[in-house]
DNA sequence: GTCTATACGAAGATAGAC
DNA sequence: GTCTATCTTCGTATAGAC
């Protein structure tokens, strides 16, 4: 536990709030009364709202680029790659799940070198996991089915994943990962 | 190909701007330019903003209440409506994919009557989808994991297929049915 | 059916006192 | 570090002329 600065604070709290209603719908008032204090005084710590936006989304994108990478670089099958990414996006839910929300539906209101930036990293990310996928078909170990229908299967189901824990309160995390990957890769029959 | 009446070409660019920008990050302004006329113009035709998300969103919400209760009263296997329910969420996503990105992003900015007509919509439909599901499960024909995992796996994946369409352009509908309905049953390996 | 003009409130942000 | 006061812009919406 550490402690958070004044800064830490306020986007932990903005983060809260952009979770609850989207980052348009909430203003810098509503941030300061959750603070109990005034708008204004926000701003000697932050340099205004796209602050706030950018700190949240950016710091959760680069951890999902960290652990692609990881998981890229390891030495095993394709298969078992699939099985790596699936257990990342589950930890950083379980961890960043309102900071996720953000990423999802707010990503489009960053702006300039923020923007580039995320884009960038998003793009890459899901580069990344369309060559291993399309490595475990050429090895035989992934039925050849159209590969952008497989990504995106599990994408959207490890995108979404932050709604379902908030509302199904916190499944252990360990029965999570196995019958997800379980789900996500052998199918339901 | 009927005439759209003023209104309806009025919703039309809404939902196309709110499926870019997002409900709150869109003003009568704008939709007033899009439509090259002034934003006062728009009154002689709606009440107001909130009214406009209301038909985009309710509309499309009952396609799927209705298709359910087709689904729901066939007399088949679980898993045979699984596959319709997969094959409703394809054929609407193809036919209102901007409606589906208010739907899925700004039901929350829905007020009073409808946003609880909404809520109720959406958890009835999720409700009939869990009983096919635990139906599937105790008739031996779909595999023993956590009901709720399935269910989230597969609704999260139909649910931001409309993002998915948008993005990749059209895929056949046909092959895009064929495959993700195995892959979303049969899995990947 | 569209326009101009305008009311009214809420938004992000700054200046300067304490 | 927080406050009050304030600026400016932008939002939804209405009234009444054409």
């Amino acid at each position: 536990m550490k402690t958070l600065s004044r800064k830490d604070e306020i986007i932990s709290v903005a983060a809260h709030l952009f979770n609850e209603k989207g980052y348009k719908a909430v203003s810098m008032r509503d941030i300061a009364t959750a603070l109990d204090i005034k708008a204004a005084s926000l701003y000697n710590h932050i340099s205004g709202k796209q602050e706030i936006l950018s700190e949240i989304i950016l710091k959760v994108a680069e951890e999902f680029t960290v652990g692609m990478e990881k998981v890229v670089d390891e030495n095993s099958s394709a298969i078992k790659k699939v099985e790596k990414v699936i257990e990342l996006h589950i930890d950083i839910t379980v961890n960043h799940s309102e900071a996720l929300a953000a990423l999802n539906n707010d990503w489009m209101h960053l702006e300039d070198e923020d923007l580039k930036a995320f884009v960038k990293m998003r793009e890459d990310y899901e580069e990344n996991f369309r060559s291993i996928i399309k490595q475990g078909i050429d090895a035989g170990e992934i039925k050849r089915y159209h590969p952008e229908v497989i990504l995106f299967s599990i994408l959207s189901t490890l995108r979404t994943l932050y709604l379902w824990n908030q509302k199904r309160g916190k499944l252990d995390v360990n029965i999570l990962k196995k019958d997800m990957v379980s789900v996500l890769i052998k199918g339901i029959v």
